[in-house]
DNA sequence: CGGTTATATAACCAATGAGTTCTATAACGC
DNA sequence: GCGTTATAGAACTCATTGGTTATATAACCG
């Protein structure tokens, strides 16, 4: 799986609401899949699919209990996730330093301010 | 919107790589739909979608430029959506700690170690 | 063995998503 | 006003998703 198909799957599978709840509950300590349909109105299956689909993306892992068989959260691909935001968040700060170097180049006089250039956030 | 489904917006805003593309490019400075079309082998309407996207997640807002209605990236969303994230990795580090101090419990002969409880990682 | 419990799988359905083409709207340049 | 350029919207297709119920598998309990 190429890094970006294993941004797509980490970013869907955090999409869902129900798929977030599972992961923030797994995140206090394993759980089965009908500790994990119990709190949430939903059939069995529909939390096994949730399952699946976390695990596809790497973020949960499955063991074994008798009949049980465990998830157990698995944290990589959220740090890969938080990697490539973070990594944009911080060029797009950087675009608002220049923004500022350009306010001070008005402050000091060097240009006409012809018109508001943007202060839209629209 | 609440809360929730800020973060739906949000992650099923990122889990598209096209999008991420495009957020990757405004992170270094507003573009036109067409600025934007151009490097994908894609149609300008598929390109608005994709903007419509993010506008409804509210990581990119719309300027004025004569005909051209340049797309500028807002980072707020991304915040919130790393907060999730590192929100529950921590959480689930803590356990990690747990986990450790029990080790510590059971390498101090305390209990009895009946059977492996749980080193799976599967 | 037979019944119960935990989970997965199959088949189905309604809704959504990502793309297309074609068309409408608007602001420009002359 | 007229042609061009930039964008948005409508209508359509096709694949995917999130849920359901019903069924199969498998491990336990006695």
């Amino acid at each position: 799986m190429t890094p970006s198909q294993q941004l797509d799957a980490t970013f869907a599978a955090l999409a869902d609401p129900t798929r977030r709840a599972i992961l923030a509950r797994l995140a206090t300590g394993d759980a089965s899949v009908m500790e994990l349909a119990e709190p949430f109105s939903m059939s069995q299956p529909a939390v096994s699919k949730h399952l699946k689909v976390l695990g596809r993306a790497g973020l949960v892992s499955r063991g074994r209990d008798a009949q049980r068989r465990p998830a157990r959260m698995e944290a990589g691909p959220l740090t890969e996730a938080t990697d490539w935001i973070e990594r944009y968040r911080r060029i797009w700060e950087g675009n608002y330093g220049r923004l500022d170097t350009l306010l001070d180049v008005l402050r000091s006089g060097k240009v006409e301010p012809s018109s508001d250039p943007d202060t839209t956030g629209d």
